[in-house]
DNA sequence: GAATCATATTTGCATATACAAATAAACTTC
DNA sequence: GAAGTTTATTTGTATATGCAAATATGATTC
């Protein structure tokens, strides 16, 4: 069934999460290729861009709570791709050389998954309800 | 830190799940009130306005799988706010006595949660964007 | 410098959700 | 009417996420 045929279509609750939904899945069919979950892939991303990034940090770069990205790091250190270096009550995370190596393909990813949504939705479409979208988290309590 | 502030702001994947997950946090704050999550009150109402729906009739109209359709109806259950009836292999969902004699403090709940959204995001632009989003969520793949 | 307070991170536990496989019933086709 | 196919539901398992408590470090205040 359609969204907008659903008995709750006029619900903020019911469209925002099943919007979610949709858009989470077709970001992971397209992190599939690199064998991460599309929230790993962007910590990762972040991490090699700013190598010593400390969770809090990424905390709060990727509007998550502290301890899913304690269980994020973890995934990804599992895989070889990020270290921890606990320095007082400081952690921070670092990419590893395979990570660095997996950069390219991980930026494949982000404009093909960009590219993916912008065809489906319209691009500016797209560029419109993203800002508007974001604006709306914004004006919504953490 | 605000969503349109992170290195992310302009993905679709990063922003309509923090939007996602804002908006259920308000939800359920609403919903605690009735000590039921927004998903479950959700399809409690669906089967107090029609009792004996299925499982399949769930699924459709919440856009949810309906494995999890099932969970949420043990959930309900064991809450002893609804009960299941196994015909052929058709499975139909009723409402107890006690759901329905909840059904005016669920109302009150979706309410109060449009209210309460609606307050903080502006009346008119909540509508503007649920539609909008909604319209997003049609194009995107189930 | 001891005691308190604040901050950063992790851990234990709970939840919502999905996928894939299992089950079981109903339908088709010959 | 038997065999195969489709449909409805449940079950087993995995995942992402959060909250609250625990831990540990650092900062402040007296």
């Amino acid at each position: 069934m359609k969204a907008s045929e659903s008995k709750y279509k006029h619900c903020m609750y019911f469209i925002a999460n099943a919007l979610g939904r949709r858009i989470e899945k077709l970001a992971m069919e397209t992190w599939k290729q690199v064998d991460l979950s599309p929230s790993h892939a962007y910590l990762l991303l972040l991490v090699i861009e700013e190598p010593g990034i400390q969770p809090t940090g990424l905390s709060e770069q990727l509007l998550l709570t502290p301890s899913t990205i304690t269980r994020l790091i973890e995934k990804l250190e599992d895989k070889g791709l990020a270290t921890r270096s606990t320095e007082g009550k400081l952690t921070k995370v670092y990419p590893t050389e395979k990570a660095k190596a997996l950069l390219p393909k991980l930026l494949e990813c982000v404009n093909s998954f960009t590219e993916n949504y912008s065809n489906i939705l319209g691009k500016d479409e797209s560029l419109r309800m993203v800002k508007n979208m974001a604006a709306l988290a914004d004006k919504l309590p953490e």
